[in-house]
DNA sequence: TCGAACTCGTACATCAATGTTCGAGTTAAG
DNA sequence: CTTAACTCGAACATTGATGTACGAGTTCGA
C-alpha cells in the first residue's frame, strides 16, 4: 500500500468517467435546444429535458451562468468549424451566398441563444467570443467591395447587421408559417444580393 | 336625504378623481419606458419609476398582465394616430419613406415593447391588435407593387417582415454606437430602397 | 470484484416577484 | 367642510427559481 495512491482521478487527472462525460453531452444538447427556443429557460428544464437529476446537473455545471457560458462556447465552436468547411474561394458574392446557404439555420441558433442568454453571463465575455466571428464575415465583406460587387456607401458594420437581421427575419417567417424552409434561403440570398449590390 | 345617492362615483360613473388618473399615467409613462428598454421587468420597478406605491399600482392594474395590456393598448393607439397624420399621397415609394422618417422610432419602440411583453399577454390578444397595423403597411407596399415600384418576386410578407428587422436592426446599430440618429433614417431607407425595387 | 466516481431523490435555505390585506393618512370634489 | 376617493407603507401568503447538503444506491474502470 506504499504506492496505492493510484486511484482513478489519479490516473485519468483531466478525464471523467464515460458516464459522466454523456450526461454533461446531454444536458449541452437539451440546453442548446431549450436556450435557443425560447427565453427564461430553468437549470430544472435543463435537467428534465436532459433525463438527469437537478443536482446531477449541479455536478457538472457549478452555476446557470457557467452552464450557459458552456453552451455558448460550445455553439461558437460549432460556428468555427462550419467556416473551416466551407469553400471561401472565388468571387466575394458567391462565396457569401454559400455561407448564407449552409450556415444561415446555425447563425439563427446561435443569435437566439445569444439572445436568451443575456443576462446570465456578462456583455463583455459575449462580445470577446462573438468578435472574432465578425471578423470573418467582415473581411469577406471587404473583399467584396475591393471586387466591386458590393457596395460602400453604407457602412460596414451595417452591413453586418442587416444581414444577420435577415436571417433572423427569415427564420421568424418560418416560425410563423409564411415561409417553408426550403424557401427561406432562396428568399435571404435574393434579399441579400439586392442590398449588397451598389 | 331622500336622494341622498348623489355619491361621487354616482355623478362620475365612468370618471376617475384627477390625482388617480395622474398616477396612471405615470404608471404608463414609466412603463413604457421600462419594458421598451429591456426584458424581465418587475412590477415593483414600474411602481418605483412611476413614483408610486406598489399597491397603488396594483389598485389600477390587477395584475401584472393587465399592466402590460394597457401598455400596448397604449402604444397602438399612438401608432394609428401617427399614421393618420401621415400623408400617404402620391408614389407608394415616397410615402414609405415618408412613413420610415416619421415613425420608424415608434415602430423600433413599439417592437420592444412587444418583445419584451410576449409571456405577460396572450398571442392571440397580441395578433388581434398587432394585425390592423400590419394590414396598413401591406396595403401601402401592393399600392407599390401596382405602380411597378416595389419587387413582386418575393412574399408579401417577406417584405414586411424585412422592413421591421431592419428597423430594429438601425436601433441596434444606433445603441451599439455604429451609427447616429441622423444617420439611422437615411441609412433604412437607402437599404429598403434597394431591397424593395424589383 | 473492489473502490472511487457518479447519480438520484429528498430536503433545506435563500431570494425575488406577485398579489392581497389592513389601517391610517391625504386629497379632490361638490 | 364633509365625504368618498385615493395613496401609502408595512406586513403577509404564495410561488418558483437557485444553489447546497445528505445519504443511499448504481456504474464505471482497473
Amino acid at each position: 500500500m506504499a504506492d496505492g495512491k493510484t486511484t482513478a482521478s489519479a490516473r485519468r487527472p483531466s478525464g471523467r468517467r464515460a458516464d459522466a462525460q454523456r450526461n454533461i453531452d446531454k444536458i449541452l444538447d437539451s440546453g442548446l435546444k431549450l436556450y435557443s427556443s425560447r427565453p427564461g429557460v430553468s437549470v430544472a428544464e435543463v435537467a428534465e429535458a436532459a433525463g438527469v437529476g437537478r443536482v446531477t446537473l449541479y455536478g457538472h455545471f457549478p452555476s446557470r451562468t457557467e452552464l450557459a457560458k458552456a453552451l455558448m462556447e460550445r455553439a461558437f465552436e460549432e460556428t468555427n468549424a462550419a467556416w473551416e468547411a466551407v469553400d471561401t474561394d472565388g468571387p466575394a458574392e458567391d462565396a457569401l451566398e454559400r455561407i448564407l446557404r449552409q450556415q444561415w439555420y446555425l447563425m439563427e441558433r446561435n443569435r437566439n441563444l445569444r439572445d436568451n442568454i443575456i443576462g446570465d453571463v456578462s456583455p463583455q465575455w459575449l462580445r470577446s467570443r462573438h468578435d472574432p466571428i465578425l471578423e470573418r464575415i467582415e473581411a469577406l465583406i471587404i473583399r467584396g467591395q475591393d471586387e466591386g460587387a458590393f457596395r460602400t456607401d453604407l457602412p460596414l458594420s451595417w452591413l453586418i447587421t442587416a444581414l444577420y437581421s435577415l436571417v433572423h427575419a427569415a427564420a421568424d417567417e418560418i416560425t410563423a408559417g409564411h415561409l417553408t424552409p426550403e424557401q427561406a434561403p432562396d428568399t435571404l440570398v435574393a434579399s441579400l444580393r439586392s442590398l449588397y449590390r451598389p
